[in-house]
DNA sequence: AAAAAAATGATTGGCGTTCCTCATTTTTAG
DNA sequence: CTAAAAATGAGGAACGCCAATCATTTTTTT
């Protein structure tokens, strides 16, 4: 049997061709019972509209904006890297995705950048932003003009976007925790943990599951002061080597991006001793870290999951369907020295 | 601008449509150098194939079918789950999924369902089968026929499949080893490993993997005879017993399902010394294992993401794109107590 | 009961391909 | 050079839905 289609629910709801349509994109103007007979007759015919031919007759597809932040972090370059690619993939789909980018870390530069987006010409944007006020607002703006807003990787608070899609950054931090409290042979002694911005929310998540852990479950080990880095690698590679020599921590946890200094100032550490190093993200530093047995384990969400899932997620808001919002989580993966190919 | 249709195409190549038409859905009765001057043409604009129009045309969508193992194993369970979403979200992209199954680990079974497959009505085909030649011999029949196959977490011989889908298994058994290795704090003694049964590609594989790491850098660590558990919780439960008493193991890797047995096991031991214990795939099981600290790392392959990368892929080879093999690969993850939500 | 408003029906053209058929032109073979 | 074969052109119908317009019927208001 062939699948239903307007007419068959015109048919099975003895009611106009146009009326179908009417009620199927809420055009208004139609009695309520004749509405009920309309959605019974869906529900009876198990009619489900034809994409396709939806997407043909309106002429126009899907138009996706990614909003990330400018850089050349390892991270974002790769981000972009797996939109091109999605974008390739979807092409005959239909979709256009334009990426652009604001400054790091400046909400004002992002609120600009949101200002650019048209509603008019955009169906639904992915967003890397700060979680602050004058971004929220605007936000909000777009929302209320009918563009969705996928958060991605760092969320904001859940009125401003329509749904997030990135990492349980608490969990991130727990599972830091975890593994640092039991690969560390003998967890006893400090541990410094290295934040880019506390201000960043997905950051002050994962340091706020790394906490937990240790307190609940490897008292031995006490936390040094959380220092900020800003991803900047030579900084932090200053502060390592100058931490390394003062106070010998027995492990170090890379809340965020910068991790070449990491690994250099880890290198050249002349002691026999090394501390048990866990980091975020797979990336060139962090892989030549852990084959080079400097850094234990990474804790990576895989940009390009978390944009295959956007953008997936994007189409099915851009085609009214309801989104629930678990189907933005993406899990973590941990990468060790035997996981690299 | 608008994307370029085969209208443009006709224009800019200075042919009529319907030569077109001959040349991209290759009709033939083409002069090669009108082929020729198509094909710049395409190149010249940029055409992308209009998928929707397309399929819309065409009239039939995309048939896939889905070749489980039979039975109750919470994977299948899972597996069965995630297709029935993945096939309800795609319906309005006129996508239609068939779900079969043949007996586990049965070839004579898995042939007999695999003829039932028609290729006039299926595009594709995903497949958990035995890598034996009958079985090989009919896939091979059936890519003949015009149907595209993909082996799903477990593969076979590259020739008798258009694609893996699944993750890296001999990977999966090193990290296994290799957190075996570091979780246990002083790494000298008894390994047990329990396998469902060697006869299955991807459990041989990850036992490979596990021994490599073992042999190589934990000395330590010797591994007792392999067992094989054949996935059944009763005779594992029985096993892991009786070896914990005479052997007191410091480890145990549980390479393939029936984990309920040894979660049951390892529960009702009455030592204080409780081995490091390492096992494969979320489920009821090991998640309740994970929870009460009495399995200490899973390593999943998340079934759901198998799922949506399979039917992707499938959607791309039934459009004709051509398909990277390493677009197939699916990570691992690692799930501990911290990453439960 | 008449007038106004609301609801519904009927119909049309178009979206970009696919898959036809039939006519015409160009090339090749004899 | 003619006949046959090959290549090309021209055009139309269909796929299922959308977005209109205009006509007609039903309901509500005065």
């Amino acid at each position: 049997m062939a699948r239903a289609t307007i007419h068959d629910v015109a048919r099975t709801a003895q009611v106009s061709l146009a009326t179908v349509d009417r009620v199927l994109n809420n055009r208004g103007g139609v009695a309520a019972k004749s509405v009920k007979k309309v959605h019974d007759a869906v529900a009876r015919t198990g009619y489900v509209k034809d994409q396709f031919a939806a997407n043909l007759s309106r002429g126009n597809g899907y138009r996706f904006v990614f909003l990330l932040p400018a850089g050349q972090s390892a991270f974002v370059r790769k981000l972009i890297a797996e939109i091109a690619r999605e974008s390739d993939l979807n092409r005959k789909d239909r979709v256009h995705i334009d990426i652009r980018s604001s400054k790091t870390f400046d909400p004002v530069s992002q609120v600009a950048s949101l200002r650019q987006i048209d509603p008019e010409t955009t169906d639904c944007a992915a967003v890397i932003v700060s979680d602050v006020p004058q971004v929220r607002a605007e936000l909000t703006r777009l929302r209320a003009a009918g563009v969705r807003i996928v958060s991605l990787v760092a969320d904001v608070q859940a009125e401003a976007r329509d749904i997030y899609v990135g990492p349980n950054n608490e969990v991130a931090g727990r599972m830091a925790g975890q593994f640092m409290g039991r690969l560390i042979r003998e967890p006893v002694g400090p541990v410094l943990v290295i934040a880019g911005s506390l201000a960043a929310r997905d950051h002050a998540q994962r340091l706020l599951g790394f906490r937990q852990v240790l307190q609940n479950d490897f008292a031995g080990l006490t936390l040094l002061p959380v220092v900020e880095g800003f991803d900047d690698a030579a900084r932090i590679a200053d502060l390592v080597a100058r931490t390394l020599d003062a106070m010998s921590p027995v492990g170090i946890y890379a809340i965020g991006a910068g991790n070449a200094g990491l690994v250099a100032a880890l290198r050249r550490a002349n002691s026999a001793f090394r501390p048990v190093t866990i980091a975020h993200e797979s990336t060139d530093a962090t892989r030549e870290g852990l084959r080079d047995g400097l850094i234990d384990l990474v804790i990576d969400q895989d940009p390009g999951r978390a944009v295959t899932r956007a953008v997936r997620l994007m189409r099915d808001m851009a085609d009214k369907q309801i989104v629930p919002p678990a189907r933005g989580e993406i899990p973590l993966s941990i990468i060790i020295k035997e996981s690299l190919s």
